[in-house]
DNA sequence: CGTTAACTTGAATTTTGTCAATGCCTGTGG
DNA sequence: CCACAGGCATTGACAAAATTCAAGTTAACG
């Protein structure tokens, strides 16, 4: 017997496939099902009740869709390209996670990575400008995307701006802006409408401010002193 | 033998006070401690290298801090007010999660609590105005103090304005001009600098945009159809 | 009761959004 | 294989929202 992956978890499953722009399901669906993605990439969003929109993540091949909720979905999930996936009965799944001490580690970390890249956005939500933001982006691509990213830096972009701009909180057109403007500082180059190049990946990150996140411990201390006062 | 319960499983460490100001833990530290908060109340944030910071949340009694992380911690967790906490080491509560069958649907629910919030946050900085994400803030306090927000109107605000603006996205002086806004407007009234009174409650939810969050299937289906062109 | 930090308010500036027009791919059909 | 249509993307001019900078005001704590 192999050692028991969630990958190999659904791969007895029949494989299913999706036409661009079609649902796997819909914000306020009963939660049946959980997927994992084969082959394709999905936009995750939400819809607020005047229209607007937020994608709150993109889904690539790898990832399972569907895990971390409560009885009904929370977000619609739309093919972006063709997509491929394979499906378990949400009841089933938990069921094998349950008796698999092997397996309940694996979906806690894809969980915990999950969790982690959602902070990173509420920080880039918070409070980045618009060219942070597509660098930001750009850059998490291409880490996914492949491990050195030194070794391919052309990145392919399967959702339209409109899909970009919900994602970061701008509209389509500081989204075009800010790419053109990436472009003639030559940090990217296009490659037709969906993929780039990444031309200078030290500056990308600089720009990105992916570089020094890191916490300055003698400074906090005492900037932020709030009091409590009705102790 | 009791029911395990999560609060159980705290009960019998001994209660650590922090004062205001004081970090349970720094972004970047091992993270070595999973925490339950018993009194007082928590800002969690990280900290851009220039110095921007991003609240990514609030820590209320009851909750725990520290759990979906890595090797190491995401974010520092700060007392805002005089704290109680239990700790366990993350090994020794990873092991007694693991070994309790009934603690582990316990904590899943609270990581996919955790989640959706996250998501509600992402949707708040990415497209609602300062009203909105001001209105928001409040009604989510009032739904977190007490269970029927209507019985009690008054709701504490431990936190600093400046707090309050690096939870929201804005600066202090929009969250003040807000707030200011929604006093004049009789929405919510002025009860100390660290308390108000929800005096439209039904208004406030619906500036807040969560009245009708809702999806509406039949519109999304042929709105954002992305082409993939590459197949 | 005075000092200081937190908060509020106002005016000017900047960034991003909105509206409108143009340009360019891409996929289709001749 | 090429021409054309339609959506998507880009660009520009203007407007709106939020930020920044600069005073004032208030309230908490010693």
């Amino acid at each position: 017997m192999p050692a028991p992956t969630l990958q190999a978890l659904f791969s007895n499953q029949p494989v299913e496939k999706f036409d661009c722009g079609a649902a796997l399901f819909w914000e306020g669906d009963d939660a049946t099902h959980v997927f994992e993605v084969l082959e394709g990439v999905l936009r995750i969003f939400r819809i607020l009740g005047d229209g607007r929109r937020v994608i709150t993540g993109f889904i690539y091949p790898g990832d399972l869709v569907g895990v971390s909720l409560k009885k009904r979905y929370l977000y619609t999930a739309e093919a972006i390209t063709p997509t491929k996936v394979r499906r378990f009965t949400r009841m089933r799944f938990e069921t094998e996670i349950n008796e698999s001490p092997e397996l309940r580690p694996q979906l806690f970390a894809r969980l915990c990575d999950e969790m982690a890249a959602a902070q990173d956005q509420m920080v880039l939500l918070a409070r980045k400008n618009a060219e942070e933001r597509v660098a930001s982006f750009l850059l998490m691509l291409a880490r996914r995307l492949c491990q050195d990213a030194a070794l391919c830096p052309e990145i392919e972009l399967p959702m339209t701006r409109l899909d970009m701009a919900d994602y970061l909180g701008l509209t389509i057109e500081t989204v075009s802006r800010t790419m053109t403007k990436l472009f003639n500082r030559k940090i990217i180059a296009p490659s037709g409408r969906h993929a780039i190049i990444i031309r200078n990946m030290k500056e990308l990150a600089t720009i990105a401010g992916d570089d020094d996140e890191d916490f300055r411990p003698t400074i906090h201390a005492n900037v932020h002193q709030a009091v409590w006062p009705h102790a």
